[in-house]
DNA sequence: CTCTATTGCTTTGGACTCCACAGTATAAAC
DNA sequence: GTTTATACTGTGGAGTCCAAAGCAATAGAG
């Protein structure tokens, strides 16, 4: 990238490193719950709205709701609508989903174990 | 954990997995700026506020100041203060800190590679 | 025909979070 | 007396999160 010599940006890029590009699925999972959410979709083949509600029960529907389709929106989680009564929806992780889970993961099982953590 | 014959929880435990618990770390790093300035400050040393600003010129100062002192509660950054005019305060990770970094950093720097990471 | 059940949401209003911008404190340099 | 330097805090407005209720559609019970 650029070496620490050359003084491009006024603020940002000081030593060859600047963090702003970092906003788009970055941006995506900086959100209440969204780590979790991906984590658990991923945990599956395919999950309907309220089997995922049932798994993180501490979130409210609608945030669960405006998540899913960030996730849509951002590559990362795909929705499958069936047309049947009552009406049946199915969210799966895509290959880049999948991606962002494994780099993840290593990060949400650490977690677990620390000692703040709380318990219900 | 749980096993799956069991139902202890009346919505989150479905299959033996619940995560309810991740509350501690995942939500101090699920806002806004909180991972990239855990990247920017474990890249040195240790840092001043201004300094941390020049590397993340997007995020308010107020943003910045509050997602410190989350940390500092969390135990993943230490701030050190010198009395002199005018003030110098020093950011540092906490080796609970790096332990973050080290997990955060395969996901950034695959988020950096992204099509829709936004320059500037 | 009306009543209830089922699913996947959206809506509502109140509390909390983020932003840009301005202000605070201190003392030395000019 | 004014400027400079650093590390913030305060303000008002926009956006985000929550719990709780509501909606749409139809099958089946009574």
């Amino acid at each position: 990238m650029a070496d620490s010599t050359s003084q491009s940006s006024p603020t940002c890029d000081v030593d060859g490193t600047c963090y702003c590009p970092l906003t788009g699925i970055i941006n995506t999972l900086s959100r209440k719950y969204a780590m979790q959410l991906i984590s658990i979709i991923g945990a599956h083949e395919s999950m309907r709205f309220a089997e995922i509600e049932a798994h993180l029960s501490k979130a409210s529907t609608s945030t669960i709701s405006k998540r899913l389709s960030e996730f849509e929106n951002a590559g990362i989680v795909t929705r499958t609508q069936y047309d049947e009564i009552p009406p049946r929806v199915e969210y799966a992780l895509t290959e880049e989903g999948y991606a962002v889970r494994e780099r993840l993961e290593p990060l949400l099982e650490w977690a677990a174990t620390r000692s703040d953590t709380i318990v219900q």
